[in-house]
RNA sequence: AGGCGCGUAGCUCAGUGGGAGAGCGCUACCUUGACACGGUAGAGGUCAGGGGUUCGAAACCCCUCGUGCCUACCA
């Protein structure tokens, strides 16, 4: 005898399941499955994460599509993982240690990274923990980390091939820079945000004191470095200025006025400053200029010596201030205006961007980038919705080359070692790459002498990542010495045995590790049994909001390294936002935490609320009120086992298919109603419509199974003795019962499972179960159905409106059109009284209304309740009336259409069928009401 | 500045050319032998506004208003 717990209690059982199912490898892929391979690799999520609704949204999707296929019968791995999240991670620890007072620097590099890991230990697993709460079927066998020995070798692999083919390489030209990160920072790792701030006019006198010139400009500090001032070759005003000299404040230095058509004559004065160090578009038009460069600004946000004296040491906004108050004492500052403008931010910390020029490391992104785009072109990889489409092909179209070094600790370092001794240029390369670095004495503008040493070394002497550079020798590698010892970690220079050789300090940006997780995680470079199996896989679901730092560069890694996609989908989901449609964020403190709402509700109700608020191409308000709805659906499911489990002994466990014949109409209608519901979860979920799938189930359970054939079966399972009838619709109700747990399973797979074991197989799992798909429909069965829904509709309804108390006795009379209708009603007469709490039913085409009747005109008959001297005449006029008007109402507009000879012309014959058809019944069913309503007239 | 999206019931949202739907909320009635986390019956909408295409538009096109996001080197 089974038997479930009385009332529905997630957290007891959904922890219990879990460990089951993880124990018993459930979750490892069955190679020998029947069907085809399918993969999903999780987005990491970063080490230092803990759950948010994205990830629970993006886990939640994932795990259905991972639970539907196991059950389809793939062969279905999902490798689950996190990021080591380079800076992120970093200025956590760092923000740990500074609590100690200690800074990383203080540390040494060793031992931070050391810290990093201590810490990755102890906390680094809490995502993983919450990923199993919400239930997610991960193969936990093979969870990796982008930093582990693995994914690091992958990570070298692909370095020394890029390197190697000319698609990595070196350059010394401006970058976006974190002053308080101290690190490089890639294009996309800037945030643009409109900010409030001034435009400055500053008046900058010709050489030969003739007449001045006025620039506009929001960041007035950078002056200092200007190299030029340039005006758009139209312009009229200018001239007779073009090629003469200006004197540039505060420093003497004199610089040119040059002519550029970049210039727009329309903005500020028309006359633009020219600060090739710290804006990209004075950059450029530097280059075009030969233009020289002068960094004002250091690696830390502070003024350089080349800033003068004044202001050398002084914070980049100290340094703005008195730059202002030195120019208006000396009368140069002509006007302050208010004036937006985008400011780049860095993403991790909100720090104000610094424009620098540095030595970085880059991908030469553009070839890559155009097989990414043609994969998509020709149709290899789906992205879904296919609006997306678009976005991805412009980004990629403009993308620049990819900075791939930072200056931070955590991370891949870079495999690239340099000598200082070596003086053989054809030294070097290990896994890289040797280059010599300034051996010769180096003067510094203030006066400083280096004397060589290394890199290191010099940087510990406070010099700057850029100005070691600027003052150091580099000399390119010969292609032929390039590739050697490749994967081991150098100790002596190749070129000159020296063992005085440095690693570049550097590591690469945390999305390089990540651009290779689809092959990395599968076993690559070796071509392991889980490549071969599991290439390309089978959909990524991601957000948006990483599609170009992440899907893109996983698309140009897997092509460039695979020979193919890394992917067959792409799924991109929605953001979660809160009630009020607002990103959620911690410090506007609307963050909903999944934990508290799976305490809340459980995880089943969670990941089916997920899944139903999942509608493609729309941001997600969360909305706690619906999870609480479906958390009582589930409560419904529980409760309707409950009421089934009571009949288990009645339950012969024969097939319900086979005795057709034998079933009553009601359950041939819920068996028609299930292939119905199967068919349009299946496609719905092949289609990535998990809110459409979601709701047709629910619609189903609730609405078709619950409401209507659990109660159309009591009156037969009332009766005391044991009939075939009754064995038939109880084995019919388990039948439903169990294709419904394992249409829910994905959704919801907790309490189906602890409800399967129950009844069906305590010793297997659901999990492993076949997943319903291509039931038989009974199409006339739905349609005879119709006919009892009707009835019982008919006469609830006059039931309702007519607010006749249920303990008063009723009959009802039906008068049927048809002999066949009058059957299929005679037939459940038991259910008809049942449901309408009707003591006695006449039915027959002849019925005649008696006085006094209320009446309710359905499709194929016509229902008379009477209840003399109970019926207030004036209501049941009423209701007719607003039914009538109801019917006037559609028959004015299908007239309307009928009439029109266009319609009658132009319209599909189907609908000008159906319309007909509609009319003739409305007349019908009018001139029945309207009969009614003169008799009831006459007895008032 | 460009690009993308959204505006449908009180709220949150489905609905990609044939008479407006769901969940929650609301109203009335009901402790009927699974479930009050329930049942039954209801109320509630010029589908933002304007123009166009069409026999027919919430849906397709254009414009306006409102709103959200993404991209960008506007000094």
């Amino acid at each position: 005898m089974s038997a479930i717990k009385q009332n529905y209690n997630p957290e007891e059982i959904e922890d219990r399941w879990y460990a089951v199912w993880e124990q018993n490898g459930y979750f490892k892929p069955d190679f020998k499955a029947p069907k085809s391979p399918f993969c999903i690799v999780i987005p990491p999520p970063n080490v230092t994460g803990s759950l948010h609704m994205g990830h629970a949204l993006n886990a939640t999707i994932q795990d259905i599509l991972t639970r539907w296929r196991r059950m389809k019968g793939h062969k279905v791995l999902w490798i689950p993982g996190t990021d080591h999240a380079g800076i992120a991670t970093q200025n956590v620890v760092e923000r740990e240690l500074s609590k100690e007072g200690v800074s990383r620097q203080e540390l040494g590099r060793e031992a931070f990274i050391e810290r990093v890991w201590t810490w990755k230990a102890e906390y680094g697993g809490r995502i993983i923990h919450q990923l199993k709460k919400i239930g997610a079927s991960c193969d936990w066998s093979r969870e990796r980390f982008t930093l582990d020995e693995g994914l690091s070798r992958a990570v070298k692999e692909v370095f020394v091939r890029l390197y190697d083919e000319g698609l990595i390489y070196r350059d010394n030209r401006l970058i976006n820079w974190c002053p308080r990160c101290h690190t490089a920072l890639s294009d996309l790792e800037v945030e643009h945000e409109e900010t409030e701030g001034r435009l400055y006019f500053i008046k900058y006198p010709l050489a030969d004191h003739s007449g001045s010139v006025t620039v506009a400009t929001t960041r007035p500090e950078t002056m200092l470095g200007d190299t030029a001032v340039a005006v758009n070759p139209e312009d009229e005003r200018y001239q007779q200025l073009i090629g003469k000299e200006l004197e540039l404040p505060l420093t003497g230095r004199k610089i040119p006025l040059i002519a550029d058509p970049a210039v727009d004559a329309a903005f500020g004065t028309g006359a633009v400053k020219v600060t090739p160090a710290h804006d990209f578009n004075d950059e450029a038009m530097g280059k075009r200029h030969k233009l020289p460069s002068i960094s004002v600004i250091s690696e830390d946000g502070r003024m350089t010596v080349e800033a003068g004296e004044k202001y050398k040491g002084m914070d980049r906004s100290a340094a703005r201030k008195a730059v202002i108050a030195d120019l208006k004492e000396l009368g140069l500052m002509v006007e302050e205006k208010k004036h937006t403008h985008a400011v780049g931010h860095c993403y991790r910390c909100r720090t104000v961007i610094e424009p620098l020029l540095t030595i970085q490391w880059y991908v030469k992104i553009k070839t890559l980038a155009e097989d990414a785009v043609k994969a998509v072109q020709e149709g290899r990889t789906r992205i879904i919705p296919d609006s997306w489409e678009n976005n991805y092909y412009a980004w990629m179209r403009d993308i620049n080359d990819w900075c791939i070094s930072r200056q931070i600790w955590w991370g891949h370092q870079i495999p690239v070692w340099y000598c200082p001794e070596c003086k053989n240029d054809k030294g070097i390369v290990q896994g890289s790459i040797i280059e010599h670095i300034f051996h010769k004495p180096v003067a510094l503008k203030d006066g400083r002498t280096v004397n060589g040493g290394t890199y290191a070394e010099l940087r510990a002497a406070g010099l700057g990542h850029a100005e070691i550079i600027k003052n150091s020798k580099v000399i390119r590698i010969p292609r032929e010495v390039k590739s050697f010892c490749r994967r081991e970690e150098l100790k002596v220079c190749p070129g000159c045995g020296s063992t005085n050789i440095i690693r570049d300090p550097d590591v690469l940006d945390t999305w390089f590790s990540s651009a290779l997780w689809p092959f990395s995680t599968l076993g690559w470079p070796d071509m392991t049994e889980d490549l071969k199996t599991f290439y390309p896989t089978s959909v990524l679901v991601t957000a948006f909001d990483i599609l170009f730092f992440w899907v893109a560069r996983m698309m140009m890694m897997g092509i460039k390294f695979m020979g193919d996609v890394p992917f067959r989908d792409v799924y991109i989901h929605a953001i979660v936002r809160d009630a009020k449609g607002q990103k959620m964020s911690k410090s506007k403190g609307n963050v909903v935490d999944p934990l508290i709402m799976i305490d809340k509700y459980g995880a089943d109700a969670f990941r089916f609320s997920l899944a139903a608020f999942a509608a493609q191409g729309r941001d997600i308000r969360f909305s706690e009120e619906r999870l609480e709805g479906y958390r009582h659906f589930i409560n419904k499911l529980w409760n309707a086992t409950k009421f089934i489990i009571r009949n288990e002994a009645f339950w012969t466990k024969e097939p319900v298919y086979g005795q057709e014949k034998n079933l009553d109409i009601a359950s041939k209608w819920i068996l028609s109603r299930l292939a119905y519901t199967v068919e349009e979860v299946n496609r719905n979920l092949e289609n990535y419509r998990f809110n459409d799938a979601a709701n047709s189930v629910y619609h189903f359970i609730w609405h078709e199974f619950c409401d209507w054939y659990l109660e159309i079966t009591k009156s037969v399972l009332y009766q005391e003795e044991t009939t075939k009838e009754k064995n038939l619709v109880v084995n019919c109700l388990f039948f439903v019962l169990e294709k419904s747990l394992q249409l829910l399973h994905p959704f919801v797979p907790f309490a189906t499972e602890e409800i399967w074991r129950n009844i069906f197989d305590p010793e297997h799992t659901i999990m492993l179960t076949s997943y319903p798909e291509e039931l038989p429909r009974f199409i006339e069965a739905e349609k005879d159905m119709e006919a009892l829904l009707n009835a019982v509709n008919g006469i609830r309804s006059i039931r309702g409106e007519l607010n006749i108390a249920p303990s008063l006795d009723i009959r009802a009379d039906v008068k049927v059109d048809s002999k066949k209708i009058g059957e299929i009603l005679k037939q459940n007469l038991a259910v008809l009284k049942k449901l309408t709490r009707t003591k006695d039913i006449t039915i027959g085409t002849d019925v005649q209304r008696v006085k006094g009747s209320a009446v309710s005109v359905q499709d194929g008959m016509e229902i008379y309740i009477p209840i003399e001297g109970l019926l207030d005449v004036r209501a049941e006029v009423g209701r007719l009336q607003k039914e009538m008007a109801k019917i006037d109402e559609s028959l004015g507009f299908l007239n309307k259409k009928l009439q029109n000879e266009d319609f009658l012309r132009n319209a599909p014959k189907q609908v000008l069928e159906k319309d007909k058809a509609k009319y003739d019944d409305l007349i019908a069913k009018k001139g029945k009401i309207e009969e009614t309503l003169s008799l009831l007239k006459t007895i008032t």
